[in-house]
RNA sequence: GCGGAAUUGGUGAAGGGGUUAACACGGUGGAUUGUGGUUCCAUUAUGCGUGGGUUCGAGUCCCACAUUCCGUC
């Protein structure tokens, strides 16, 4: 089946909204934080620990299994839940990320894009029927257009004729993508250009996609001032029976900004890849804990916190680990990040119902800015 | 006793007269937003065994001493 979303309760004071998505594998919550599981792995967690987090939605990509195993092994053994095991809803995340990030702006024309493999250099030509249909061999829950992801920086010119093949490329898409249980999104893109943004997402619209993405904006450098424009200019012209899914957020301030502004669905690697590189997030702001102040300190990361590391772990053991290389060590850590981000969700899910977004908001503010561990943007005060 | 070699940060060390002592590991911070698993960035010896001397200038050359190692009686 194609997914469905039933809009339940908006909160009284802001855009954001409590709602129902229908999978193939379950009726889940939004908004919702979805784990990022690249390689067919949430690195470091076996399946039965991302369930144990209250992990609904897991994402994947369609780039780097293309590469390896390949999509025709995964199909071979029953598609992507059957491969890696894991029987929850899966989306899969188009390659055109790695447009951004692998490929040169020369490289990129009307019927595809050339990629250098990041594995052996190899070149490699990707294009949005290519994308589709290895989506639909992967046999995904929820695929994604294939698209191109300036950076805000780039010209207005620039952004329109991207913008414009982006559209083609949906197009082309969706005419092609052909797995009857599986979802297809469309992106917008625009940057932080209002009259492209509006210009994406009416022209996408338009397609009809079973749920809609707002793309570029947690591209390297970019403000956050840029990406909360880039949501608010796209916003009004997505439809209300459909989710909204901002692509690569996962800030715990993104997350309130980007629910009040009415988004339903969130991925981010932050988490877990913060947590390979030692640093925990904590409801007083986010802490590095390879910091030598933690040699001696036996409490937990976050006593309020109910996952397996916080109930069980103190930061002296996980510092110990993370220092001496040990892989539990970044487990552990994975696991709390992760945790932590779904339950502000959980939080956030219930502030909406009671009309309290706003309160919830300011408290969790309140605790985690209050170390001026995190800053509310990019820019240097 | 005699002869030879060595002595440079927390560690392994480079440098054999010319500005601020290489590099690596370790230490200490920081970064990370549709993945960088072991990543990236910054910082970390006002000092080269001790004391004299030569020189415009000495880890670098000379002398004495100390310590360590090797050989030998």
């Amino acid at each position: 089946m194609k997914i469905k979303y039933n809009l339940i309760h908006k909160d009284k004071n802001t855009k954001a909204r409590y709602g129902l998505l229908e999978t193939n594998y379950g009726t889940y919550e939004t908004p919702i934080f979805m784990p990022v599981g690249t390689q067919a792995t949430v690195k470091t967690l076996d399946p039965d620990e991302i369930k144990e987090i209250g992990s609904g939605i897991i994402l994947s990509n369609t780039y780097h299994l293309w590469l390896r195993p390949g999509e025709d092994i995964v199909a071979k053994a029953g598609g992507l839940h059957k491969f890696m095991n894991y029987d929850g809803p899966i989306l899969t995340d188009s390659g055109g990320f790695q447009v951004f990030s692998l490929a040169n702006p020369k490289d990129i024309s009307e019927e595809g894009v050339i990629f250098k493999s990041h594995i052996n250099g190899e070149k490699l030509f990707l294009t949005p029927e290519k994308s589709i249909a290895i989506q639909n061999k992967l046999d995904s829950d929820i695929a994604m257009s294939f698209d191109e992801c300036p950076p805000a920086s780039a010209s207005h010119e620039y952004m329109q004729n991207s913008v414009e093949r982006t559209i083609r490329w949906a197009k082309r898409g969706k005419k092609v993508h052909s797995n009857p249980h599986q979802s297809l999104f469309g992106i917008i893109q625009g940057g932080a250009y209002e009259d492209i943004r509006r210009f994406s997402a009416t022209e996408t619209v338009k397609l009809n996609f079973d749920g809609y993405s707002i793309g570029g904006v947690a591209n390297d450098g970019e403000s956050k001032e840029d990406m909360y424009l880039a949501i608010d200019y796209s916003i009004p012209y997505l439809p209300e029976d459909k989710p909204r899914y901002l692509m690569g957020v996962g800030e715990p301030i993104d997350l309130f900004e980007g629910v009040e502004r009415g988004i339903d669905m969130f991925d981010c690697v932050l988490p877990t890849r913060l947590a390979r590189h030692g640093h925990a997030f904590t409801r007083n702001g986010k802490i590095n804990l390879r910091n030598a102040k933690y040699k001696e300190d036996f409490t937990s990361i976050d006593e309020n916190c109910d996952c397996k590391c916080c109930k069980n772990y103190t930061k002296a053991y996980i510092r110990h680990l993370l220092v001496a290389n040990e892989t539990l060590g970044q487990r552990l850590l994975s696991i709390h990040n992760l945790r932590f981000l779904i339950k502000i969700m959980e939080e956030i899910r219930e502030s909406i119902k009671n009309d309290r977004f706003l309160e919830l908001k300011e408290e969790f503010y309140h605790s985690y800015l209050k170390n001026n561990h995190s800053k509310t943007s990019k820019q240097k005060d």
